[in-house]
DNA sequence: ATTAAAAATTAGACAAGACTAATTTTTATT
DNA sequence: AATAAAAATTAGTCTTGTCTAATTTTTAAT
């Protein structure tokens, strides 16, 4: 019944990789999430998939049972409420506190989510802007919208984050974007699909797709 | 560098044992404080060795080098502080705190236990009495008198515990004793050593041996 | 339809850290 | 000093979760 460090690992990068593309994850996505080779995922699928955690189909690729879902879930919550008290109790800045609540995520208690919730408040999204699962595994939806989709010339507001290294936070907070900025794509360049954006009503400058796409607004 | 779970494991056995006994700590004593058997041990403290953690002499047992004490010291640092958080802020009970913190000290990051530290308000000792080793790694001491030191008839208050086992800590809530609690032993059974204690100021109980052996008092 | 590329799978190896079952060394006791 | 018991050590096995190097299957493109 217990999990593995690996075992949640995987269910982890499932419930992300499900969750983004709404599809079944093919062994090549989750050994490149995972930066395992392909041979290791399978086993890996093997051993969850006797364990009911996931169903795996050779032609459509893996996804989570109920039980695989609801302890991915768990992970999830956890990682992001421990990511509130890193960042607000603990005073961790935007692009430490994810390595860390990588490894907090793993320590096992019947209460000790909860309990963390009632501390902080009951917290409705980690300091990313990703929303955190409440008590019964419910995810409130959070704006899909990405900055890539946005009209040009339309201020928008940055709500989250879809990627949550500290290489893309350094450069956010490099560039003095955080959740509550406004940016605005001024134009895109056709040849590369990169685009000149404007920050907080001031400075412009030039970002690529990648970045573009890494931006969640409202 | 990075130390794995077993070897910080290993680590901080030692240096609770040889603290006790002040003594170097023998393959044998190890495997039983850690469940292990002999032959595991064995392969550990070579390893150890190798990293320059552990001396071992074939004769006298093994003992932590400077580097591995710092390492040890490390981890009972961030076991008492997680000992802290999740008692006084988020409501754990005396006895489920050791477990969740034998997960917790495992969680590596330059900062944490100092910020938790400060979060916490630089706490002294920790919700079982311990002292809480300072940045610097120094470790106050605490009194080491025991409960079967004590003079019969002499009223004493209980500065701490020596076993933070669930099972033992189950026990003396049953009795209603915590730190602070006053205790009086009223005789002791020169048969097997058990005595009768009186439970601040009320009830009289009869406990054995082991039960004296583990209450710290002033 | 054929074929090249990509993806999945199998087979076998390896490191870590545990184990059991001898065997050897040390310590204690008569 | 002889010997029994305890402790330490060695040798070899096992499981977990990785890996590499084929090999097979699927997909896509001509």
């Amino acid at each position: 019944m217990t999990r593995t460090l690996s075992e949640e690992n995987y269910l982890k990068a499932i419930f992300h990789l499900s969750r983004n593309s709404k599809e079944k994850v093919s062994i090549t996505t989750l050994a490149a999430s995972l930066e395992n080779t392909a041979a290791s995922v399978i086993s890996m699928l093997r051993k969850l998939t006797a364990k009911e955690l996931v169903d795996y189909d050779k032609k459509k690729g893996a996804s989570l049972t109920r039980a695989g879902e609801k302890a991915a879930i768990d992970i999830v919550r956890k990682h992001r409420l421990w990511e509130v008290l890193l960042a607000e109790k603990l005073e961790f800045s935007w692009e430490e506190i994810h390595d860390i609540a990588e490894q907090l995520e793993h320590v096992h208690h019947p209460e000790l989510a909860d309990r963390l919730d009632k501390f902080l408040g009951f917290p409705q999204f980690d300091p990313h802007g990703h929303p955190i699962p409440d008590i019964k595994g419910n995810i409130s939806q959070v704006s899909g919208k990405l900055l890539s989709d946005s009209t040009i010339g339309i201020e928008l507001e940055v709500v989250g984050v879809k990627d949550s290294s500290s290489m893309f936070l350094n450069y956010l907070k490099q560039l003095d974007i955080k959740i509550g900025s406004k940016l605005m794509v001024e134009q895109i360049i056709d040849f590369d699909q990169s685009a000149v954006i404007k920050i907080n009503k001031g400075s412009s400058i030039s970002v690529s797709r990648k970045f573009l796409e890494s931006i969640l607004i409202n």
